[in-house]
RNA sequence: CGGGGUGUAGCGUAGCCCGGUAUCGCGCCACAUUUGGGAUGUGGAGGUCGUAGGUUCGAAUCCUGCCACCCCGACCA
């Protein structure tokens, strides 16, 4: 097990090799940047799965499945969208391989298909393209369906978990009657989304919207929400976009309005990927490792054993079973971890690595006095506690962890967060302590570019409850209404 | 694709300048003692030194080609 371990996320590395590792794909593969997610961070993305999934289907959606091959042809039909995903498709142009002759394996030319297949870098043309057979009268509408899936995006550079040539994601796609409807969908899964990050993933966001460089390559308003990171980098954790009439008119979907019109169906699309791991890795994790928040967490409780006779296991053991039963009446996940293969201090060691935000140990000693030594994650703390009422006492824990894992995410947030206004100051404090800076700006494409070539800094969003004030733009000096968030990202 | 760097055991490395068949740590296996914070001792297993060629009596070391990976940039959830 590594040592070293560190929360900056350059050195993600060491301690993410728990969670996931680079796929050993053939040396001469072409492809880069996929990964391999270990058990146990599988199980960290499907208690996210699962909560969201709920989450989703208390919202009226439905889950479906659409193919993973696209025609290209179907991209070629909304232009923003091809432009957007162009440059980092993977294409199937064969179905089929033969024997050369000398025994090598090779692509067998003859069996070169009529049109490329895109492997999905997003499913909004496939979907779209079914959606069309769908809906015929508003009386089909509104169409709520989200997919689990995975998906390819041919990146020049990855990085495990932000960006993997392969990941893991839902997108919900939605139709709707009017501009209204469908825009008051694309904010509610974007609230779904934050509260999801703020309340289970115990990481503050900021909910805005994308500038026009920054928006979905399709959609005419991007929402998303930004996190910040421990090492002052901003990270984009969830979208949620408002379509318009692009995909409808691009694949021709129409339906008969009550008046009896003919009119193309409002689209939005949102999703979130297995970047959250990374949002979540990167804004909890200390040098021990992994900090789970308790709402997230597949192991909520680890119990381990301190023993040196099989008599004083046995008498853990009953006190244990117990507890456990006691827990799980609470609906608490706990691990009894009583391998005999590794001493307790290593188990220690490792289930911190792990992030387990509470942890029971219990030996002779305090089954003498009718105590347990309980553990928190989060704070490295520990004390001594009675064995009488300790469920309702873990249970209480939990809680606690949960409010200050999340209450610390929210000062370090606090404390790098800063309004600026002039240039100067703008600079100096992303060379400095980095974080969100709030600025104007004068809401030019142009400005944009120049400050990120000048400085990497990108403008993360134009928050929601930004409110209009008179302002003039760093960089250029023009009139600004209302300030933007500035951020180095990932 | 541009700029820089690195390839030695499962992982991390020393050795390279100055050529003599590979060092150390972690991990792994066995036994013993241990077990309230990542145990200790003894013994053991594990190597195409990225790859192909060249120079040489002799190459991890020098030379050339190739390959791979990492970092920075363009791209991006």
């Amino acid at each position: 097990m590594s040592k070293g371990i560190t929360s900056r996320a350059e050195d993600y590395s060491q301690w993410y090799n728990e969670l996931v590792i680079k796929a050993d794909l053939a040396e001469n593969s072409a492809v880069r940047g996929c990964m391999v997610i270990k058990p146990y961070g599988y199980a960290i993305w499907e208690r996210m799965q699962a909560i969201l999934d709920k989450r989703f289907k208390e919202t009226g959606h439905s889950n479906a499945y659409f193919p993973l091959f696209i025609p290209k042809s179907f991209f070629s039909k909304e232009a923003a969208h091809v432009e957007g995903f162009a440059t980092e498709c993977a294409v199937v142009t064969h179905y089929r391989l033969k024997n050369d002759g000398t025994g090598k394996i090779v692509v067998d030319e003859d069996a070169k298909l009529e049109e490329e297949l895109i492997v999905r870098p997003t499913s909004e043309t496939i979907i779209w393209n079914t959606y069309r057979g769908w809906i015929e009268s508003y009386r089909d509408l509104p169409i709520l369906v989200n997919q689990w899936a995975n998906v390819v995006r041919w990146e020049m550079r990855t990085r495990l978990f932000l960006r993997t040539a392969e990941f893991l994601w839902q997108e919900g796609h939605t139709a709707h009657a009017t501009r209204e409807e469908a825009i008051e969908e694309t904010e509610r899964m974007l609230d779904v989304y934050a509260e999801f990050a703020e309340n289970i993933l115990a990481v503050p966001v900021v909910r805005g919207r994308k500038t026009e460089n920054e928006r979905f390559a399709g959609a005419l308003d991007t929402y998303c929400i930004e996190a910040l990171m421990q090492d002052g980098k901003a990270l984009q954790a969830g979208t949620s976009h408002f379509l318009g009439q692009n995909f409808a008119k691009a694949f021709d979907v129409k339906f008969t309005s009550k008046e009896g019109k003919l009119e193309h169906v409002w689209a939005t699309s949102w999703g979130v990927s297995t970047r959250l791991m990374g949002a979540l890795i990167m804004a909890h994790s200390d040098d021990q490792g992994l900090v789970l928040p308790p709402k997230l967490a597949p192991i909520q409780v680890v119990i381990v054993p301190i023993f040196k006779t099989e008599e004083e296991k046995a008498q853990i053991d009953t006190f244990v079973d117990q507890l456990m039963r006691e827990l799980k009446i609470k609906d608490i996940s706990v691990k009894y971890d009583d391998r005999d293969t590794q001493r307790p201090g290593f188990k220690f060691a490792e289930w911190e690595l792990k992030g387990v935000p509470v942890r029971v140990a219990v030996g002779a000693r305090d089954m003498q006095n009718g105590t347990v030594e309980l553990a928190r994650r989060d704070t490295q703390t520990k004390e001594t506690v009675a064995q009488e009422g300790l469920a309702g006492n873990i249970e209480q824990l939990l809680q606690a962890i949960q409010e200050n894992i999340y209450q610390k995410a929210l000062d370090f947030r606090a404390s790098h967060f800063t309004e600026v206004n002039s240039y100067d100051e703008f600079k100096e404090v992303l060379e400095g302590k980095g974080g969100f800076i709030s600025c104007h700006w004068d809401g030019t494409t142009e400005t944009e570019k120049r400050v990120k070539e000048e400085t990497k800094a990108t403008i993360r969003c134009i928050p929601l409850d930004a409110k209009e004030e008179e302002g003039i733009c760093i960089f250029t000096g023009k009139p600004s209404r209302r300030r933007v968030l500035f951020a180095k990202a990932y």
